[in-house]
DNA sequence: CATGAATGAGGGTTCATTCAT
DNA sequence: CATGAATGAACCCTCATTCAT
């Protein structure tokens, strides 16, 4: 084995390695946090449940904000990439929407690590990285354009749907929200953007193409974490 | 001066002085949490802008919590009673929900400390005491046996209206809400409860009475203090 | 009336009322520190017990520790008071050494309040009131001249005669101590001192005469308000 | 070298680092027991004896009491290893009983430190960890069962020889007591139990093996220590 | 890079004491 | 004298962060 090929082998194994703990920090973090809420011992509390040393953390997240901001970045993304795909193969503006926030809402009925997760940290991750606003802007424009919606100032549209997302994925962890929850608020949120009454009805039927989510994901290696390990007392908000 | 007189007197004299430190100590809470948000370090800078002591501030309220769950009940019960007797006066159960609704987001949208109290406060302050609640269910039921709203579970309601509500304040917060915002968003509400576009339109533009918000109260009194002594520099979120 | 006999009257009601707040001052402290020890927050828990305002309490007790020596020195008189007449019937020293003891411990052995006020104040309640005291070095002196006890020095004699009560009491506490304990413990002693075991035994035997704790002395109160109103709960060692 | 290898260094190192420091800390808080007593107040104190930092107090004591406990083991232990070896050669019970006795005052004699943490801690030593407890109960029964002691409970005999004990310590602060106080008391315990006066005199008479204090032990440390550095006053009691 | 002991600034909380009424 | 709100020093404790190994 030549020292390039060795030297090379060694980095790769250093890189994986690496990623590997920067994601069980993550995990751990989202725990934290859907446990804990948005308050106090952060770092402690995360190193704790990924069983990493104080000093390491460091060498991953520069500051507790970073931290955050890593998670809401990385939890977005992958649901966008898990929710993209379908929308993609729509073309109706209405039903791509209904589609999405349906989609987006059965998933995190299905995801309590989730669901506490975005209760506990709000607005601060609205405001910060809403998976929503990447297709969003894009297809209500393009509805109101095509006379499906109402002509609203599209801010106060998002304002709307993730608003009435948060609240109702923060009624979600109670667990009294009914399995067809997704499907009436939908119905409530094409109603408000315009469209017809018995349109709206009809886009909330269509068949919902089942998302996977992968399995070595954040989101599912945390939920898998989350039911078993429980440490925490789960604080009510 | 007869002794009891004089017990009586400085009783009364002690008891004046017990509340209005205890209003002081509020308004200022008000203000810190509009500025810093909900972080936990609150009483220093509570003390600090009410000017008493930190001994004080425990002959008030035991803890933290104890100090928002007063803030929270107090704001909430003002607005209550500043809405009511305007809703009283009307009858039809959409025009009652969308002049509440209006009335709220106008009221908030003069008072930038509310806005950004309720902002930062976020899910913390609807899921204890949302003014808003008091009047919602028993009108949105009304509302749905009258056949004017779509039957859709009370709470899923509740939580679509509140949600987008605290959406919109919190846009507020930046300045870049149109001033006929509340109309357009009650709009959405409307509809979204089943209301025909063009009723719902008309429920809108209904003339509002302008709400009063009493000198003495928490609100105006946060307020004149918040714009002026603004000593901590205000937090994005 | 006269001028002079009013004001009299009323210099006399006054110095009767200071005195029965003073006692009752006296008597709550020993409630709370037979409960809590002789720790922290006693003067709070003291005004509380003695449902007096805080500001009150300095017009009779400048300090915490002047609380303390007032009210052992209160409570070893009274001791002293009702335990004299029955020594000083007795020309025996070694009896009457024997006597003071079984009486004294007779006496805690009926009153909780006392017990727990000793076995928490502790050594420093010995070294500076110690009832015993009063007689113990006289009839230790008296007995040694008379030959009765071993020459030792009358220091270390008291020593271990308080030492033993001391840890006595502290055993009674827990309520195992059985009926006759003063009798064996002060058997015990009356060896030590020297006493030949035979006459010992008959000393510790002699019948005792029932020692009546006065019903407004400040044992008596203190005691009949422990057993009520027990508001804090009482702190093992 | 091996990771492995370095790894094990790495833990050794950080092992014996903390035990130096709780160490450190509990010679720091038998000194500053000894010297202000067991008011509440004791970590200030304690870190600034120990030139450590305050939240690496937290590191080792959850608490306050935490720490007077583990010192109390600890000085407990220290004490019985020291002994132990002296009376283990020893069959006759009054005469394990006598040197134990004789052995632990000459002990506390020679080490002002030990004296006065005994005698402020008080009670609360006695109650928790006494050193003779270790061998008393064991003693006392054997010297029953063999006639050479009055049949008593042996919980007030305990009671007798630690109250005598604790006294005579707490009057040996004050430099007073007199070079052959341990024999005298321990004539006057012996006799106590029944043991016949003259045996008494012979038994404490025995030639005395002189113990000595291991240089890294508590004792010996806490001891150089408090001579030297004393920059607390000593509280009187 | 990993480790974990050490740090110390910062917050929460108590409580003896004062003082205007 | 009684009252009790106000005080602030002093304490307890946590936790993000550093750094020698």
């Amino acid at each position: 084995m030549s020292t390039v090929t060795a030297v090379d082998h060694r980095s790769r194994v250093a890189a994986e390695r690496r990623e590997r703990t920067r994601k069980r920090l993550l995990e751990s973090a989202m725990i934290v946090y859907a446990q804990k809420g948005m308050t106090s011992s952060v770092i402690q509390d995360v190193v704790a449940e990924a069983d990493v040393s104080q000093g390491s953390f460091y060498n991953y997240f520069k500051t507790n904000e970073a931290l955050f901001v890593a998670l809401a970045t990385e939890f977005s993304n992958e649901i966008v990439r898990m929710i993209e795909p379908v929308i993609n193969e729509i073309d109706h503006p209405a039903l791509k929407i209904a589609t999405a926030i349906r989609s987006y809402l059965h998933m995190m009925r299905s995801c309590p690590v989730a669901t506490q997760f975005i209760a506990k940290a709000g607005l601060r991750l609205m405001s910060r990285a809403n998976s929503l606003e990447v297709f969003l802007p894009r297809d209500l424009k393009a509805g109101q354009q095509q006379g499906l919606f109402t002509p609203i100032p599209v801010r106060l549209a998002i304002q709307m749907i993730s608003g009435t997302g948060l609240m109702v994925i923060g009624g979600m962890v109670t667990g009294e929200t009914p399995e067809d929850a997704p499907e009436q608020v939908t119905d409530m949120i094409l109603r408000a953007l315009g469209v017809p009454p018995g349109d709206a009805g009809r886009f909330v039927e269509y068949p919902l193409v089942h998302i996977m989510i992968p399995e070595d994901s954040l989101l599912a290696r945390a939920q898998a974490r989350f039911q078993t390990g429980c440490t925490l007392a789960t604080n009510v908000v």
